[in-house]
RNA sequence: GCGCGAGUGGCGGAACAGGUAGACGCGCCAGAUUUAGGUUCUGGUGCCUUCGGGUGUGCGGGUUCGAGUCCCGCCUCGCGCACCA
């Protein structure tokens, strides 16, 4: 023990800590007050100088193996822009909750036989008491967690809204554009009445409808809906899938198993309707480009043109649309393809053998076209994706034996079955041309077709390729339209407007995005609130029914196949429960007490992660979701647009500050922007996005060792070897291993523990380092060596307010000498700035800079000190209250104000002035900030050393006073 | 292949608007304290150097009085998408 008693330890920090910790929790201190409802305090909501604020992180799936020291680094963020903004003046709302159904509280279910619910929560504990050692400032009230029947009622409430809605895409919206989700009661309403006229035109009434005939109309247009189409089957998950969770390898990104598609009937919503605004807003909110990049790309909106192709010979059979981006090339479409899986096949495919001179290639060896269709079709629906996606470039197909009219050239052109042609985009079906496309050239190529350019192509293109790149049309000409000579872009205009006179097409818009696939044959997630009646129609549950309660079930798992296993069929665990499954109930429409069964699967995850920022903030309202003027008040259009925006953007509101992972770019990002447009429409939210800035931010990387196989060995226990040429090398157990660096966790076993830096350093301590390491956006290595480092400034910190050998402040009230007053002013501006930005590396490199010049000192005058410490409060909240306190405050410092720079203080009296000779710093020159160019171009020219080098002359001589002169001799 | 981003000391990283490259921290070196180790404190630390200076931000060119920063062409790495017609 040494007689510096009062040092700064992990244990004082530790003492330190707890203290403060159970101060916060005991004063509220971080209740953030609403303006009415449960928590409301209108008194203390007008109190705040400086506005409001929302600032979230995306809530955590509580895991089991708890937190690794990278999960909190976007918490601790996300802690200290709330505690600045605090400092200045704002009501900060800040808060937390969990993301608690899910598929591995599940799975550990199904293994140990306990109840999903207490792991969940045992984890929940774990998790939440290891956030609360790092000091976070969140209104805990607010804490909300997906799997409680509370929460999960509104889910389905949210649920039923986008079931019993439509879009409309004629509907007019308050920002002057077309197009939003309306009641499905009016949609009825409107046929009933008929100012809608219906889409089937056998000329018949709404009232002449069958129930079952008006709930098919219906359910074709509801938003959500559930409908045969092909899905994403993972028979060793025993469950479907969204396309969103389908791996590049075509596997399922839980539990890595062969996925197929399959026709099932599911739930489905329809966010394809919302393509356009999900596109179009992302100009309207702060994201990273990368994820707005991400998220157009994955929306995939691309414009082009619908053209119809008549089938030769059979004028009864509709003819083939097809969807093309490239209108202008329609002169060398020599063939047609479409997917295996398009509904026209069968009707084109002609009966009995083959046509006599067909080209052996096409026929697939079978001895009729139905035979060689038939043949090809099992054959790619066999095909897991996998193995599509392994037969690559290689583009297999059959002739169908039909033949379909190329309208402008009058061509007859065969049509072919080819699985490199996909159902889901477009039409599902392809004009091939294959002068300007690669996939049509290959399939040419291995099919003997004929190839005709219409673009010329470059100087130097090879010949045995498809040329998709700019140039003048060729080859493009009939009786009536003649594109040659005309660039691309020309060319498409024209052929559009051409194939609108002739009634052959017209121009159009297609996506990559699909509906989303909803329902999932899992246990743990939210009961859909639906029953169906005894004709198989879906009914919504009554709002007073919520919520579904999940039930209980004597096992968890959903039936598991063979994970190569195509032809297998889901079976949802909660479809064992019969007594909860069939029910009597009366809806209320006034057919009676009837009875139903229930649906019986489960929405997937994304379900509660949807809206959660929504549930925030408004946790106990009972009536409602959250009240308008509450959830105005949050989040609220603003009046100023965010930075960047284009011109005449209106702000769409939403979270001030969202900071997340960017593995979620196209998952939860998309779906909640979704269902927030949805509620948005329906007059449920004042905002039109939910997330108005978002920030992405890095990973945090550990190193991770290997053994001479392959297989990564307990990384605390590997010893570094320094050679003899001071080469590093690395040894465990004796044995050499490599080193790499990669995401922490039990797979790479490199686990690091925010509970082992509490001990060893203290919560502060670790903040500090992670908010240190780096930009916040970038990943970055781990290096337990280098926290010492932020100890030792907290250390300083310390020593400059308390003396360690005594306890006592020793501070001294006495004013801030001149140059310590500048270089302070000169910190809080730049922390400032640092802080706005996120730029939390900086600031704190400011700080240390701050602390070292005080240290210096030989009294440190009280007043530097408490604005030293203010500062460094949001990044190390507990020693900076612990100092706070002891020089005399007795309250918390959350809401003091944070320092202001005085402008005056900025400007410096005298300042170097680089010399340069020829661009090169010969010397320096101390000079008054504000001397004048000839002043500092004759003190600059007087120096011995560009004396010395102008004996020659001068050519020119560059004067920016007062930092630099640069002097170009002859 | 397409899209986005990044290459700066031994390491993590600074550098507002083209104007002192390497802030701050780790590590390393030296000294002080300590019986010693550790801790803590003080100073030094891009590279080369004949101690005058030379050189230096992935590579090659360009613009400029002046380039880490701007332009053109490459290379490498990371991330995302990927038969999207």
């Amino acid at each position: 023990m040494s007689e510096t008693a009062h040092r700064y330890t992990a244990e004082l920090a530790d003492r330190i800590e707890l203290a403060w910790q159970d101060r916060w929790e005991a004063e509220g201190t971080f209740d953030a007050p609403n303006p009415s409802g449960p928590f409301a305090d209108p008194e203390k909501v007008a109190s705040y100088s400086g506005g409001h604020m929302l600032v979230l992180d995306m809530f955590p799936y509580p895991s089991g193996a708890g937190l690794h020291v990278g999960h909190p680094l976007g918490y601790i963020a996300t802690d200290v822009f709330s505690r600045y903004h605090r400092m200045l003046g704002k009501n900060v709302l800040h808060c937390l909750g969990y993301d608690a159904f899910g598929l591995p509280a599940e799975q550990y279910a199904v293994q140990t036989g306990q109840h999903p619910r207490v792991t969940t929560e045992a984890n929940i504990d774990i998790m939440a008491r290891q956030l609360r050692r790092l000091g976070l400032g969140l209104d805990n009230r607010r804490a909300i967690r997906t799997m409680d029947p509370d929460y999960y009622r509104w889910t389905q409430w949210i649920f039923l809204q986008i079931f019993n809605a439509w879009y409309d895409t004629e509907a007019e919206r308050a920002d002057g554009g077309r197009g939003r989700a309306r009641p499905i009661a009016e949609l009825v309403e409107e046929y009933a009445s008929g100012a809608r006229p219906l889409p089937a035109e056998d000329g018949r009434d709404w009232a002449d409808l069958s129930p079952a005939e008006q709930a098919d109309i219906v359910d074709s247009h509801r938003l959500a809906y559930a409908s045969e189409a092909p899905v994403n089957w993972a028979p060793g998950l025993g469950s479907v899938v969204a396309n969103e969770e389908v791996t590049n390898e075509g596997r399922s990104e839980r539990g890595n198993f062969p996925v197929f598609k399959r026709n099932l009937r599911q739930w489905m919503m329809r966010i394809t309707a919302y393509s356009d605004r999900l596109a179009d807003d992302l100009d309207r909110v702060q994201w990273p480009d990368k994820v707005k990049a991400m998220q157009r790309n994955w929306i995939g909106r691309s414009h082009g043109a619908r053209v119809a192709f008549p089938v030769a010979g059979l004028p009864e059979v509709d003819p083939i649309e097809v969807f093309t981006t490239r209108p202008d090339t329609l002169f060398g479409a020599t063939f047609m393809v479409l997917a295996p899986e398009h509904p026209l096949v069968d009707a084109l495919v002609p009966a009995g053998e083959w046509a006599p001179g067909t080209n052996p290639a096409w026929t697939g060896g079978e001895a009729s076209p139905e035979a060689a269709v038939t043949a090809y079709r099992r054959a790619a629906s066999r095909k897991s994706d996998v193995e599509r996606q392994i037969e690559g470039k290689d583009k297999t197909g059959v002739f169908t034996g039909a033949y379909a009219v190329n309208p402008a050239t009058g061509a007859e052109i065969p049509v072919f079955v080819a699985d490199y042609v996909l159902m889901g985009y477009g039409t599902g079906a392809i004009m091939a041309v294959p002068g300007q496309d690669e996939r049509d050239w290959h399939f040419a190529d291995n099919f003997d077709l004929p190839r005709i350019r219409t673009v010329q192509p470059t100087e130097g293109h090879p010949e045995d390729e498809a040329f998709t790149g700019e140039g003048p049309a060729i080859n493009s000409a009939n009786d009536e339209i003649d594109l040659n000579g005309k660039p691309v872009a020309e060319a498409k205009a024209a052929m559009i407007d051409w194939l609108v006179e002739r009634g052959h097409g017209e121009a159009t818009v297609s996506y990559k995005l699909r509906d989303w696939l909803f329902s999932r044959q899992r246990y743990w997630g939210e009961p859909f609130p639906i029953v169906f009646d005894a004709d198989g129609v879906a009914h919504g549950v009554p709002e007073s029914m919520l919520p579904v309660e999940l039930p209980e079930v004597p096992d968890y798992s959903p039936r598991t196949f063979d994970p190569d296993d195509a032809a297998s069929e889901p079976e949802p665990p909660l479809g064992r429960v019969r007594e909860w499954v069939e029910v009597d109930l009366d809806l209320g429409d006034g057919r009676g007490v009837q009875r139903y069964r229930r649906e019986t699967n489960t929405m997937p995850n994304w379900a509660g992660s949807c809206w959660y920022y929504l549930r925030y903030l408004d946790p106990e309202n009972r009536e409602e979701l959250v009240s308008a003027a509450t959830e105005e008040y949050w989040i609220g259009p603003r009046e100023t647009p965010v930075a960047g925006a284009p011109k005449g953007t209106v702000d769409p509101g939403g979270v001030d500050l969202y900071i997340g992972g960017v593995e979620h770019a196209v998952l939860h990002l998309l779906y909640a922007r979704f269902w927030h447009k949805v509620l948005f429409d329906l007059g449920h939210v004042s905002s039109e996005e939910p997330f108005r800035t978002y920030f992405s931010q890095g990973y945090i990387q550990a190193p991770a060792y290997r053994d001479d196989r392959g297989q990564p060995v307990e990384a605390s226990e590997v010893e570094e070897v320094v050679g003899d040429s001071g080469a590093v090398s690395f040894t465990w157990q004796g044995q050499p291993v490599t080193r790499e660096f990669g995401k922490i966790g039990k797979s790479l076993k490199n686990m690091v523990s925010p509970d082992d830096m509490y001990a060893a350093y203290g919560a502060d301590t670790l903040r500090l380092y992670e908010m240190g390491m780096g930009p916040l956006d970038q990943s970055k290595p781990w290096d337990t060596r280098a926290i010492v480092g932020s100890q030792r400034f907290l250390q300083r910190l310390w020593r400059n307010v308390v003396d360690e050998e005594s306890g006592e402040v020793r501070v001294v009230d006495e004013p801030v000498d001149d140059a310590t007053l500048r270089v302070l002013h000169r910190t809080i501006d730049a922390v400032r700035r640092d802080y706005d930005e996120l730029g939390f590396n900086t600031a704190i490199a400011r700080l240390i800079e701050l602390n070292n010049a005080l240290t210096k000192l030989e009294r440190v005058p009280r007043d530097a000190a408490e604005q030293l410490v203010l500062m460094v409060a949001p990044l190390a909240p507990h020693i900076a209250e612990e100092l706070w306190s002891r020089l005399g405050h007795a309250e918390s410092l959350t809401h003091a104000d944070f320092p202001v720079a005085d402008p005056a203080l900025l400007v410096e009296d005298t300042v170097t002035c680089v010399v340069q000779i020829r661009g090169k710093v010969r010397d320096r020159l101390e000079v008054a900030s504000d001397i004048t160019e000839d002043e500092l171009r004759e003190k600059a020219l007087a120096l011995p050393k560009v004396v010395d080098a102008t004996a020659g002359g001068v050519r020119t001589v560059i004067v920016r006073a007062p930092r630099l002169v640069n002097v170009v001799p002859m």
